[in-house]
DNA sequence: AGACTTCTTGACAGCGCTTTCAAAGCATGG
DNA sequence: CCATGCTTTGAAAGCGCTGTCAAGAAGTCT
């Protein structure tokens, strides 16, 4: 421990008591401006800083509020983590992850770490849990759930719309020419997975193409998958000119398939992704995609829960996907597959 | 909050006392078999989860360590903090993140932040913080260092040799044939670049290659600064048929100006980078790069610290980067540039 | 000037848990 | 059968802080 000034060493040098400096740290009464000069004093020279532990033993909550994510390390939730703590920074509290790991019981185990330390409110990104445990988990802690909505819990659910980010990315293909666009889906036991395969269809249907199953195949948001997926469709002998990723990774994994059969991008194939991951402006090509608000999701919801948190009123800023075209898509040019 | 069972709620539940209670959950001491039974049943009945805040400031530890990086979203600290994660797994400690956004009064501030949250240990990774503060720290608590060497710290640094991953992936491309080779070194300000640096001209003295500071760029480890690197030496006329990039980040961005001229890669231009992120086996070309055991540095930091806070002595496990070779570079064809 | 407010302040009782400490229970041995 | 040494157990005192309470100081009004 760097230090262990206490309040009451802060208290015995400025010459008050105890509760006077636990009065003047928190602002909770009056204090006579001449002791108050004395305690911020006394602070200054002792170099004392607040125990949270003990702070959050006495007050009964702990400043901080827990953040499940699936996996931290990945580029999509990191940005998301990203926009959490910027959201948080300023305000007292402090945000503490633990990752789920896409297996229901390990983010139930996450929950339960996550609860032993008395998190003030839950700031969840997806996940697998049921619908009820989340609902469960919410009557007790303040809670916002990023990505997912859950019925019963709309308010508290930061969504955009997966299906019309689907939608406008497959249109766009559409439009440059394309009919047969194949899909990448993410595993499809994911809300946004099918929301996506959702909007990919209903664009489809909208330019009166029919939908091909064997133009779709599931993979798992991974780069291998993408490019297995790719394989698969070669393999079948399934005839496309473009290909609508239900994520970037994928797409990363599709673009080196092609590439290693020789297919240029977007010369041959069109790839459109979807999260718009800081890399993809950054392959080669540079990556036609479907933005998600990320960094805005996480600072979305810091903010969300910071207003629960001090009983204030929130309501969610309007939050959309958007499409971001670069240079991996193009005007269907030849026959070719 | 979920559950507001309390210890002594399990004691009169079991007939027995707090004390017995605390006990039988921390193995303190001997107790009747079947009290021990009792307590245990009592426990499962109620649900009950010891409060880690009252248990923190009852013994005087937080059961948290504290970790300090830039940035948390950046791929390769993902990688490191995941590490982290994994290897404090199983422990009853956990981890607790704060960026410090590669500005030293950050990095101080979040060190704050974690020391008021009274954390039983620190791993910093890298970081700007001047030695001597680093030091200071680790006087007062068990501290372990990645990625940075602290002299008067050196058996809690945890470091590969970044001189030598460079080395070899400047030698590898004087194998390959080439000998105009061009470095977009990191930001000089850092240890670790400065190394790369070091590597790269140790390679090329050793093959009677002069040294050409027009041949060289400094970048800031972002995609951006390396794509503008390129551009920079393509403006000033350097002729280069090889690029070491002192980060894969980097790489990518030269990648893209590359790809931009219409300079192929690696039949022009032979590209290798550093860190082999995720991302590193699916670009167009996979690229050749050091892999740094940036996930085992995670783990081993996560295995000394626990080490250390238990008392037992700890040795790190030797680690070191290694050359992956992938498609990026090539042998030297033409004298094109 | 006396009675009554209104402020400021310190004492003190927790928050939920751990950890002495000493009492009580038990077995052993002379 | 009692002294002796162990073991098991509960009472109680904190850990560092907050928040209630009531006492004392200061100010207000008639």
């Amino acid at each position: 421990m760097p230090d262990s000034v206490t309040l009451s060493h802060v208290a015995r040098e400025a010459g008050v008591s105890p509760s006077t400096v636990s009065r003047v740290i928190n602002g909770t009464a009056r204090v006579a401006p001449e002791k108050e000069r004395a305690v911020y004093e006394a602070i200054r020279r002792l170099g004392y800083r607040p125990n949270l532990i003990a702070q959050g033993l006495a007050k009964g909550k702990s400043m901080s509020v827990g953040v499940i994510t699936q996996d931290i390390a990945s580029p999509y939730y990191g940005e998301v983590i990203k926009g959490v703590e910027e959201g948080l920074g300023g305000s007292p509290y402090y945000p503490v992850f633990a990752s789920g790991h896409w297996r229901p019981d390990a983010e139930r185990e996450a929950f339960k770490v996550l609860s032993g330390r008395k998190i003030d409110g839950l700031i969840v990104m997806g996940g697998l849990l049921p619908d009820a445990e989340l609902l469960a988990l919410a009557e007790h802690l303040p809670t916002v759930v990023i990505g997912r909505t859950v019925p019963g819990l709309e308010p508290d659910c930061l969504t955009v719309d997966n299906a019309q980010g689907a939608y406008e990315a497959t249109r766009h293909l559409i439009n440059l020419g394309h009919r047969r666009i194949a899909h990448i889906a993410g595993p499809l036991y994911q809300q946004d997975a099918r929301d996506r395969l959702e909007g990919y269809r209903r664009a489809l249907a909208e330019a009166n193409l029919n939908f091909d199953p064997r133009l779709v195949v599931e993979g798992d948001y991974h780069e291998p998958s993408g490019l297995m997926a790719v394989e698969a469709l070669l393999a079948r002998g399934a005839l496309f000119t473009a290909i609508f990723s239900s994520n970037d990774q994928m797409a990363y994994g599709a673009r080196l398939a092609l590439h290693r059969r020789g297919i240029q991008v977007p010369g041959e194939v069109s790839l459109v992704g979807f999260d718009d991951l800081p890399s993809s402006s950054y392959t080669t090509p540079p990556l036609t995609t479907v933005a998600q608000p990320s960094l805005e999701f996480g600072r979305e919801a810091a903010r969300a829960i910071l207003s629960k948190l001090e009983g204030r009123p929130y309501a969610f800023a309007p939050l959309a996907n958007r499409l971001v075209v670069r240079e991996s898509t193009a005007l269907l040019r030849q026959g070719v597959r």
